[in-house]
DNA sequence: ATGAATGTTGAATCATAATTCAAAAATAGT
DNA sequence: ACTATTTTTGAATTATGATTCAACATTCAT
């Protein structure tokens, strides 16, 4: 009985990546996603049953991964909502930081997905929640302006910082990554102070 | 001699804008572009050459128009470099709640476009850069901390705005429109003040 | 060595839709 | 009314690529 080669759907995923960064979701083709993954187009949909669905365990993978990693930062009891929402950012950062090709698929591919359904998909308004919820600690301990609404918040500081890695994944040597998270930061800690 | 009827070229454009709106560029059919400007599918291509030149045109045509309607904010020297962003921002929040499936498709489908050769095409540029020059008065008249970088500001500003609007305008009644702007501009004017 | 079970392959199949274009329709000029 | 010119039409053509699947390959158990 044949054993499984290598970890195929490993392959296919890092190959994915690749390939709807380089071309788009649309415009990527499962042929070339199977030749940087150096299997056979047809063995792609032994893994995966269509081409959707590889990009959304991409999506999946990541913000079940950030979710996870949030979560720590939550719980701390040593660090306030603001230094909480810096760590936030920090973590987002660091993680695309790793990956750039994942943050132009990541940004520019997510609304291909849930199309019908959810407008905001659920372990992504998990995320959502946790940034949501730092920020509604920080107006109850009297941290950030009470009169700023937790439902714009909850999606802008996520929304700009997406914007601008997938501006910088495009052309990493504009501004560093570094430059980046500064500014965001700074903007954003002042912004939301009482 | 026949004479063309009625202003085709402009049914194909808010057709293009409702089509693209709901399916997304790669997965709207020209066939029902064609059929929601009341026209054959075979005249789309009498007055665009192709799917992308549809898009392409949408795109132009904003541009232009708030480039040309931010010149009028920028000449102003009866506000400071703060109320020119205010109104910059306002002036953005306005284009789009007029039409809030332009929003859509501008925001999640540019990068469909330009996608071999240039990353930021000019014409979108050219509003980034009255951004930027706004953002450097402010910083040469004290009123805009010099330590944030203009290069991160020219597209966090827009950029999230540009995410803000487009969750408002698949979701209209979670937030309002002046909510939305109100907690926009007061984030970022807190956050760039000096 | 043999057979069963499973994995892999890539050409063939199928579906889709962008685009083409010959035919029909409409208008102005004579 | 006829002709020339232009516009419009929508079925046909073409291209493309996602997906299928029969054939082949590999591994384990006997």
């Amino acid at each position: 009985m044949r054993i499984k080669e290598g970890n195929k759907e490993q392959d296919i995923l890092d190959a994915g990546i690749k390939v709807f960064a380089a071309a788009g979701f649309h415009q990527a083709k499962i042929s070339k996603i199977a030749e940087t993954a150096g299997i056979a187009t047809g063995s792609v949909y032994l893994y995966f049953s269509n081409k959707t669905a590889i990009l959304q365990r991409i999506f999946e993978n990541l913000w079940k991964e950030l979710n996870s990693e949030s979560s720590d930062i939550l719980i701390r009891d040593d660090i306030n909502a603001l230094e909480k929402l810096e760590h936030l950012i920090d973590l987002v950062c660091d993680k695309f930081y790793n990956d750039p090709l994942l943050a132009i698929v990541i940004v520019n591919e997510q609304h291909n997905l849930f199309k019908d359904d959810e407008l905001i998909p659920p372990i992504y308004k998990q995320f959502l929640d946790k940034g949501e919820s730092i920020i509604i600690q920080g107006q109850k301990n009297g941290l950030i302006d009470n009169s700023l609404s937790v439902k714009v918040l909850r999606h802008l500081i996520i929304g700009s910082l997406k914007y601008l890695i997938d501006l910088w994944a495009k052309k990493p040597e504009e501004v560093t990554m570094n430059e980046l998270r500064r500014n965001v930061k700074k903007i954003f800690i002042t912004g939301l102070r009482k």
